[in-house]
DNA sequence: TTAGCGCTTGCATGCGTATGCAAAACTGGC
DNA sequence: GCCAGTTTTGCATACGCATGCAAGCGCTAA
């Protein structure tokens, strides 16, 4: 009965070593960049490496260090295509310099996620925290342990979270000028969670601007960023007794949703007899099937804020929290009327000047 | 001048014991689940830790038992919104057990993806590949290092890589007799890359049958799993001087593109002109957008079953590579005609039964 | 009262790498 | 050929936790 296949230990340094004819602290050397070391000692210790399969142990190397090069994400949402995105840009990024991303996916209430607390034992460089916020305690943990907090698309009323964002403010009173022009006078907002400030901004900013122009008021309904949640506020709108012309959605994914709903079971022609308006432009934005008019918020530029913000904290670590905004545009598809002046033809890209 | 914040050194195991009373092993043996400790003591510690603000330090740990439960899942497309649920879908089935996940997204030829190799450097406990396929060297390292692989949807041809998949063949099959029931004669066939065997699995088996069955050769074009790439195979497609009437897509995705393309390029009806079928099931197929027919490939389960084989691997690391299939059925909706017999709604949903 | 047993606890060491410090090996100039 | 200066190298230890082992403890039974 043939022995079982040892249970071959991983080759450390000291197996480098011992093999190169060298000390520990040698292939140590070898594998830092900038370390003092030969360089004909150096590459006989590569060789000496590749011949046994040898790998740095990061493990070990973290526990020397007190440095991981990892980044813990947390993200809610990943079935929203803008999500998906945002991750995407993100580990493209950090691998640059050498860093890999812990996943959570957590629920859009992360304030009650106490599984986000092990982002603590993991020991991470950094958190990142995607459709979602931090708990006052998560935040005031990672302080202590100087870990930084970074929230993409949601804006924080805890102090010492950096945050960055789209244009939410002119986002919304673009949208509700865009939808003005082209001649609508019923509106209507689709927002995500009542308590996400995201949502609210925008909320806010679009009837704020509907009603200093002395438009009625816009009806409200929330779609928790969900695409049934946003497929029930629609229903809701448009059931109502007053009618509705246009609606801005407080995210492509629920814009979607209220395509559907209004095509399918209301019968309705886009835009003639009602505009939907998104933000995010996700790549379904473009697509034929929803040719969605929206509010643009690109994820890459988005991703690469939040690292530097990380980078900038994890060099000065007493510095405040940032607050950063992303520049968007707005992108007119087939979703919502066109203003009959206004709008031209760049690059075979059809802008609109206010 | 005030003076800086003290780096503030995170507490350790010792800080707790002093703190406590009692040895830094009686403080490990507190948070290790089983271990020998009388509960006034552990109860001791724990609100020692509280008050301190402990949390165990994985990477000590991880160094000290040589176990990291972090599982590497490599992904390629993660735009495609069946590969977002497969992301989801392992990650909260992975917490369930106390692990996370190290992302790396790739590119489709992860084949030649060297950042890979750096799974072994972070020793994990597992490697996990979504729609993309490792290296025979990817594979020895890992063995070398008894780090299980397994592939989702995609076959290996390497020796020691287990495989999570759905019926390819038998889905082909089906969704082959079906357009046939729909009174289609003219076929076409996107499929993903030329060389992803999950694809060409699906294209012999859809192609042979028809085939066999005395249809006119199938037209076929690879779209390599991408959006644009489906847009493109399916001008191709209806280009040429040969009719089709119904597309066999390889993914939900793809054929969104191809829904796409149908309607606002070649100004089709579908389904009255042409047919359109997909594979996976994402929630978007059921989108009023598209409704899309398609043959599901549940993202539950196919993780689940990559979880259990990494769990089995782990348990006994001399066995060898396992293949799974996960179970699927036809879904039927709008985007390919309805056969004139055996269509029942069961329970709301129609069925077809060949 | 004491031997014996089982449960707790602490000691000591190991996990694999990084790094300050001092010793060793070079280097070049004279 | 020798010395001062510069690299290069090795030694020793730290990082924070887990764990085998033996000592300590309380309790039961004789």
């Amino acid at each position: 009965m043939p022995a079982k296949t040892p249970p071959r230990r991983r080759p450390t340094e000291s197996d480098v070593a011992r093999h190169a004819g060298v000390s520990q602290s040698a292939v140590s050397r070898a594998f830092t960049p900038g370390a003092s070391i030969a360089e004909a000692t150096r590459e006989k210790i590569l060789a000496s490496a590749r011949e046994l399969g040898f790998h740095t142990n990061l493990v070990a190397r973290s526990l020397a260090t007190s440095r991981t090069n990892i980044v813990a994400l947390a993200i809610a949402n990943l079935e929203n295509p803008f999500y998906a995105q945002v991750v995407t840009e993100l580990s493209v990024r950090l691998r640059e310099t050498g860093r890999h991303i812990l996943l959570f996916t957590t629920s859009q209430e992360a304030a009650a996620d106490p599984e986000l607390e092990r982002v603590l034992s993991y020991q991470v460089d950094a958190l990142i925290l995607a459709a979602t916020t931090a708990t006052p305690e998560l935040t005031s943990q990672c302080r202590k342990n100087g870990i930084p907090i970074v929230q993409i698309n949601r804006e924080s009323k805890i102090a010492g979270i950096s945050t960055v964002r789209g244009e939410n403010q002119r986002a919304a009173e673009q949208v509700a000028q865009f939808l003005i022009a082209g001649g609508h006078s019923n509106f209507a907002f689709i927002g995500g969670t009542p308590d996400s400030n995201t949502s609210l901004i925008r909320q806010e900013a679009f009837c704020n601007h509907l009603r200093s122009l002395g438009f009625p008021s816009v009806k409200v309904a929330h779609g928790h960023y969900s695409f049934q949640g946003a497929a029930t506020a629609t229903r809701e709108i448009l059931s109502g007794d007053t009618p509705v012309d246009a609606i801005f959605c407080a995210s492509d994914y629920m814009a979607f949703a209220a395509l559907d709903v209004v095509r399918r079971e209301f019968g309705l022609n886009v835009p003639r007899d009602i505009s939907i308006v998104g933000v995010d432009d996700v790549p379904e934005a473009g697509h034929a099937a929803y040719d969605l008019t929206t509010y643009s918020q690109p994820a890459g530029s988005l991703a690469e804020e939040a690292i530097k913000i990380i980078d900038q904290q994890i060099a000065h670590p007493g510095r405040r929290a940032q607050r950063r905004e992303v520049r968007g545009e707005l992108i007119l598809r087939g979703s919502a009327r066109m203003p009959e002046t206004s709008v031209f033809t760049i690059d075979g890209k059809k802008v609109w000047r206010s």
